[in-house]
DNA sequence: GAACATGTATACTGCACAGTATCGTATCCA
DNA sequence: TGGATACGATACTGTGCAGTATACATGTTC
């Protein structure tokens, strides 16, 4: 059975799992390796689906690769909502934020997506701008609704929220952060833990209210 | 003339001029565009110095690379001594810092070093250590060197000066550094001067002491 | 069953590039 | 001057890979 948007085509249907089969092969490949050191071949090995099939649905492999990012991108980020987070407890929440962040970033997905995406910087510029609106842009503007929030709630004092929510992500970006990009090794849960009880600490000695915070 | 290690030489002496062009001409490539998209007919031709002598230099392209690396981390970042930073002006000192940071960081070499190493990231072990070593890390011990001078001045305060070392450049890694990254465009000089005006005064809220910290 | 789209398998073209071989030349030392 | 080493120019080998061509099989719709 056709769905509607093929309704009287004549021939054979296109079998959406093979496409998925497709994508979940390359990116992989693209995560582990980057896209210069990833062949078609190697893709069409993986996914069990022939090159030439492949080609059939991507044009070249740029195509695949932005394909890739789209999708990933979304599975690497949309998981976040701070919908539940009570504003009253600015401590808790970005606790609670920023281990959902460290634990996206750690995975070889994460890091990954970031690798590849830094890698192709400056020609793939349309999978860039993808990966970034729907990547870091959308954290930012996440955190910045939470610190919202909390701001009219009277739990922190600052004057640009997505200003503070950016600062507030980037502390995750030191060295720890680096060495994992490069390879070097990544911090333990314990050692990741430690960074964002400093982190948030810090963050609120800046910003809060009341107990770690400067009084108004 | 001969140098010492070459005492006793029969032949030809090397010509250290001609290495010299040959390492600006894979670096300024490297950091440009990567090393799987940087060939060495291209750095042949870019430096005038024939592939097979360059070959006599560097065993492979892979050592080739690591040594541009030794090089250029340490002219990136070797120029930011805070010798001379007044430890009772941490505003201004960190605000000094931050701008040679900065300036570093947006230049065609900072962004392409970061590129290049996390490409290699994973590939290229050696030299993402060697990287890693003379550029973040020897940053973040210079900031902490001065940080702990302040802290003995009085005009910070902080448990650990390596760890605020880390969160002051880590604030300089967000979604502006990011974009920059990407390739989707620098900020200007005057965002950037709001960015690390901004940077350090949310520092200072945390661990200062006196107009914008919070008393002991 | 005819017409048509989707799929596989395999071989191929064309190109870029790492690394080598050869040969001739330039420059040093003894 | 002669032996030794450093260079250049050029052509070559081998390989990996993007993308294509061809020939055939499979499923859908009319």
């Amino acid at each position: 059975m056709n769905n509607a948007g093929d309704r009287g085509r004549r021939g054979r249907p296109r079998d959406p799992e093979r496409m998925r089969r497709v994508l979940e092969a390359a990116s992989s490949q693209f995560m582990r390796q980057g896209f210069g050191n990833t062949s078609m071949d190697a893709v069409a090995r993986a996914s069990g689906v022939s090159k030439v099939t492949i080609y059939r649905y991507f044009p070249t492999k740029e195509a695949l690769f932005e394909a890739c990012i789209k999708g990933r991108t979304q599975a690497v980020f949309s998981d976040l909502s701070p919908a539940e987070l009570d504003p009253n407890d600015p401590r808790g929440a970005l606790t609670r934020m920023a281990e959902r962040f460290v634990a996206l970033k750690r995975s070889d997905l994460g890091i990954g997506a970031f690798r590849a995406m830094y890698a192709a910087g400056g020609q793939q510029e349309a999978a860039c701008r993808a990966f970034f609106r729907q990547g870091p842009a959308q954290l930012v503007a996440q955190v910045a609704r939470y610190l919202e929030a909390a701001q009219k709630a009277g739990s922190v004092a600052l004057d640009d929220a997505t200003r503070a929510a950016d600062q507030f992500l980037a502390l995750f970006f030191g060295v720890a952060d680096i060495r994992a990009l490069l390879g070097l090794g990544k911090p333990t849960t314990q050692q990741d833990r430690e960074i964002i009880a400093q982190n948030v600490r810090m963050f609120l000695k800046a910003y809060g209210v009341g107990d770690a915070g400067p009084k108004p």
